[in-house]
DNA sequence: CGCTTTCTTCATAATTTTGTGAAGTTAGAA
DNA sequence: TTCTAACTTCACAAAATTATGAAGAAAGCG
């Protein structure tokens, strides 16, 4: 039985010419996701999201992802179900197989925007509700009142921001493909 | 001694013109609360946070915190503290007192974007020892490289979004301060 | 039609976070 | 100088989160 599984070593497939789970991969997974808890989010799935971005494919199931992480298969079912929530990953299942397996996308931060957005809608509805208790012509009103207006705003910004993004993007894409056109 | 403080009445001042703390406000403080706590704030700080965006003053000593939120002053401490490393309430301390407050300003905002700067600043540097790790010529690789750049895309323009929060606000305050002017 | 694989759910255990009272520290007041 | 008011730190208790193994369910395979 393995005891205590600390193998410095790839999981598998060492010369196959496709990296494997290397120690560097692993620190990267570790340090992301240390950031990303740091900032708010659960900490078994922020792993789960850190692996899926440095795998090659984007897409793992839950076997893989326990493997990887050293944490057993049941761990990952929470942690899933709370990325999904947020947009982060999606399920998938190759159809004749059993099997999910749970998908970053490459514009996965369109989600999260996404996402941001409806939380966005519900703070704004909780600062009008707030105006209304401290009353609109108490300076604690007017302080809210201006935070709901701030909200809003962002709001109307951030879909206009990742509209500008898409166009950054394609322009990037653009420049790598065919850097030799002049 | 005061055995379990539940009463439902404002803490203080009934008829003085100024609101105090009346349930209402209360509910306000923690149905914000709650919804920031699920955003990934810590529980505490986020009823801190609430409760002085409630407040007409904008400004409270642990005390008095204490007492609105019903939890001892010494819990206060640790959400100050988080609090103002993350930008969102500084202290202050009249001259001739011992006594702290903790403030959110009126652009408290600001702060917490400066803040959000910094952290997308370290998720860059993250993201690119990412792409080193798995290599830049994979799948892997180019998912990572796009990501860190989506993130510095983002940093940049949220500076610029701010700059036309404050034109905004202004255009608004102005609109409010003279609408007789036509 | 039952076996195997894979995910989910459940109860429980372990860990981490959060809250508390008490003691310590510091600044101003008497 | 000594006292008081206020915050902080500390050790410990309470609560919430997270991880686990086992049992259950669902889809394909033989």
């Amino acid at each position: 039985m393995v005891v205590n599984g600390q193998s410095n070593k790839p999981e598998e497939a060492d010369e196959k010419g496709i990296k494997p789970y290397y120690p560097e991969v692993a620190e990267f997974v570790e340090r992301f996701a240390a950031e990303l808890t740091e900032a708010g989010m659960q900490r078994m799935a922020a792993r789960v999201f850190a692996c899926l971005l440095a795998e090659d494919s984007g897409a793992l199931g839950s076997v893989e992802l326990a493997e990887r992480l050293r944490v057993s298969p049941a761990a990952i079912s929470g942690a899933v179900r709370y990325l999904s929530q947020m947009h982060l990953v999606t399920r998938e299942r190759e159809p004749g197989s059993r099997r999910e397996r749970y998908r970053v996308h490459a514009d996965t931060w369109y989600g999260a925007v996404a996402d941001r957005d409806r939380v966005l809608g519900r703070w704004i509805a909780t600062f009008e509700r707030g105006v209304k208790a401290v009353g609109p012509d108490t300076s604690a009103g007017r302080r809210l009142a201006e935070t709901a207006e701030f909200f809003g705003f962002m709001r109307g910004e951030l879909s206009r921001m990742m509209e500008r993004w898409y166009a950054h993007r394609d322009a990037l894409r653009a420049a790598d493909d065919g850097p030799a056109s002049s």
